[in-house]
DNA sequence: ATTTACAAGTGTTTTTTTTACACTTATAAA
DNA sequence: TTTATAAGTGTAAAAAAAACACTTGTAAAT
């Protein structure tokens, strides 16, 4: 009756980035069989000696070389039929990068590519319900916890922060609203120089100070 | 360098109770080693043809006798020394019960036992932190979905609901603010019978319309 | 030098939501 | 008839969210 298990463990990681003031995922082309030619999720087996938040991040690091990058736990996917190569249960991870910092010839060298969120290619097996999760969960996070940063420079600007929000929550946002609750975060730090890239005008810079954060731990956009 | 992966999954069931006015949680006995003799979550390993989520649910029918119980996944525990007794990635699922159709008698005979859940006894390996994020996730949702309801019988009153939610939160709640925001739910509904075991003028039965519910999707309390 | 074009920047009012707070009522038991 | 007690009820103040339009600073064009 019992019989030893067979089930293979893995990992899929998915990467926000932010370009053209739309939310896109840094994808992978698959160059085997089943499903070979389809897009995929970045993901790899968990290693039998490796915590999987571990597996996560050395997965993410072969298919991509992206390094030291935070990402946290989104789901795990167990369905029995959810990989036709065989019984694999999945846990997602999910990240967001500073696009500009993972471009083109670095991307090239892996077979990965960004895709807007609104135009994906088809993807794998139950990879595109687990892009929704990781969807609905940012989305709801975003707007708690100050993690939208990650996908901007150190300096930023007003205007372009408003955009990113706009992009994540693909919903339009009231600028004077938005500007009085960024103006109440005392960590948000607005620098002298101004981005004259833009406008006639610029627009200032501003940074993301973590330590002032820390004493504050609360969010709210 | 590659070596046949060795990884066993589980699912561990964190099935929340209520009684005396304090959430309660259920645990079994573990009868062998290693960590005999101290408590655990209801937990076993997944199939091989089996979906995690059919996992917990034949799980919590073996260690309990408890059926047709609607869980949902929480997260996945994978720190590679985890569980002493070999390499195992487990996934937490929880559910809320009624614990009057759950009694002593059924439980005595499963080595199953309710305790509070300010006042749990020694966990083995990481089960503590299951149930840490396991409360922390019933305290977020509880405020924006009906699932408080499991722990009541299908007619309950509003004193019973607000003794409920400030058990789950552990806070009291403002009796007229917490009662306007229920007459405000219309899948509420007030029954003509009193509960009058309670008090000498009695308390209204109220009974919740999962029909009404589903066609306002609105929950806030 | 002046004008022009344009994104950046700025406050107030209204509405909604949340919080705080104390007395009346219905009934069983004495 | 009285008493004891939990159930039930409304209003005002404060805080948060939403709606809304004009001025400003600068580079480029004239």
């Amino acid at each position: 009756m019992e019989q030893k298990q067979q089930i293979k463990l893995a990992v899929d990681c998915i990467i926000f980035g932010f370009n053209n003031n739309r939310l896109e995922l840094l994808l992978v082309h698959r160059g085997f069989e089943p499903e070979k030619g389809k897009w995929s999720l970045i993901g790899g087996f968990v290693g039998n000696d490796e915590d999987i938040d571990d597996a996560a991040n050395r997965v993410l690091y072969d298919l991509s070389g992206l390094e030291n990058i935070y990402m946290e736990q989104v789901r795990t996917f167990g369905k029995a039929d959810r990989d036709s190569s065989g019984r694999v249960v999945s846990t997602t991870y999910s990240a967001m990068i500073l696009k500009s910092e993972y471009n083109e010839e670095r991307v090239g060298k892996y077979d990965a590519k960004w895709f807007p969120i609104e135009d994906l290619p088809e993807l794998i097996f139950d990879h595109s319900e687990m892009v929704g999760s990781a969807i609905r969960r940012l989305r709801r996070r975003v707007r708690n916890f100050p993690i939208a940063f990650n996908l901007l420079p150190a300096k930023f600007t007003l205007p372009q922060l408003q955009m990113l929000y706009e992009g994540i929550l693909s919903e339009s946002l009231d600028k004077r609203n938005f500007r009085r609750k960024v103006s109440q975060m005392n960590y948000l730090v607005r620098l002298e120089e101004k981005d004259m890239s833009e406008s006639r005008k610029g627009a200032y810079f501003y940074r993301f100070d973590e330590e002032l954060y820390n004493k504050e731990l609360n969010f709210n956009l």
